[in-house]
DNA sequence: GAGCTTCTACTCGGATACGCCCTGTCCGAGTCCGGCAGG
DNA sequence: CCTGCCGGACTCGGACAGGGCGTATCCGAGTAGAAGCTC
């Protein structure tokens, strides 16, 4: 059970669209310049923070993404599951039920599954650990990691691109 | 980033042997027919176990799995990542280090990615709930939920088959 | 009747196809900027 | 010089192939037990 690349860019890209001005639009070509990625695999996960609500985007020249909301409203959580989606981790089939010995709709199955339940626990466990993480802090984190030459440097190359 | 059906056969399987004496052998053909599950498919599952070396087994006629130590000692985590594998979730590119305007070997690199590192502590979240579900705990969970009769049946139908 | 041999049936384990989703790419619809002609 | 128009280039968005992994199945190696033969 892995993770696929898409939301390893898209939470990357978020925290750069983060540490922009507000208005300031940053198109995809940029955005895989940068991280050294396909630029068109890249758009599609651009799209679904996009559908998701995430960013806004703007077509033509000069066009591209920027925030739609505070980065401080934003958690990994929003941005995870708008790449991944919001299915659970454990799907239960409920094949408990299959026990030849009692019939399916016996009133004991009215509980949720004691199984299905500790995963879903785990589940919410994770989800929960990216919900109390905010675009805005790893967007501060970064950049108090980084000296100020380098963020200076970023900049630059940035709009130089723009 | 959903688990596959496996998992689930697993626990539940782990939960039938759970309750059987441990010197009783169950094939994996009864265990599939009590869960309505492709025999051939399952015992793919088992063999992950078996590998893990969460179940013992024993060839021939009346051969079959059983745990291979005491359930009060085995966690859901052990039988998650016997069949899931025990990779991360999430498995960090380190694509930040493609920012062209910083060289790949900075040590600002040195530390861990903060993306990366919610990302695991997210991962170790979901661990944890599982680490410390035992699987005697679940297997005592499900005798209490079934009324005598129904416990009395299953076992009955158990026996009928081995 | 007891013991040894043989044979069968049953078990697990690994090797083998199939299908779906993630990965990666391509092209079209829409839009904004810049140049150009006309007043 | 200012205004309106037009063309081009750039953007996103969805449609289109390829590959890897989960799903499902089959067959063989090995073993335990039962049956049969011999003593």
């Amino acid at each position: 059970m892995t993770l696929g690349n898409q939301v390893e860019w898209g939470l990357h890209c978020m925290t750069v669209l983060a540490g922009m001005p507000h208005d300031v639009l940053v198109p995809a070509k940029v955005l895989s310049e940068f991280h050294d990625v396909p630029k068109d695999y890249l758009s599609k996960c651009m799209q679904a923070l996009s559908a998701a609500g995430l960013v806004e985007t703007t077509l033509g020249p000069k066009g591209g993404y920027r925030l739609a909301r505070s980065a401080s409203t934003i958690t990994f959580l929003d941005i995870v599951e708008a790449i991944e989606g919001t299915k659970k981790t454990f799907n239960c089939q409920e094949i408990r039920r299959n026990n030849p010995c009692i019939p399916k709709n016996s009133k004991v199955y009215s509980s949720t599954c004691g199984i299905a339940s500790v995963m879903n626990q785990a589940d919410q466990a994770w989800r929960q650990v990216l919900k109390q993480k905010k675009l805005s802090e790893i967007a501060k984190e970064v950049e108090q990691l980084l000296d100020a030459d380098h963020v200076k440097k970023t900049s630059e190359w940035f709009q130089k691109k723009l």
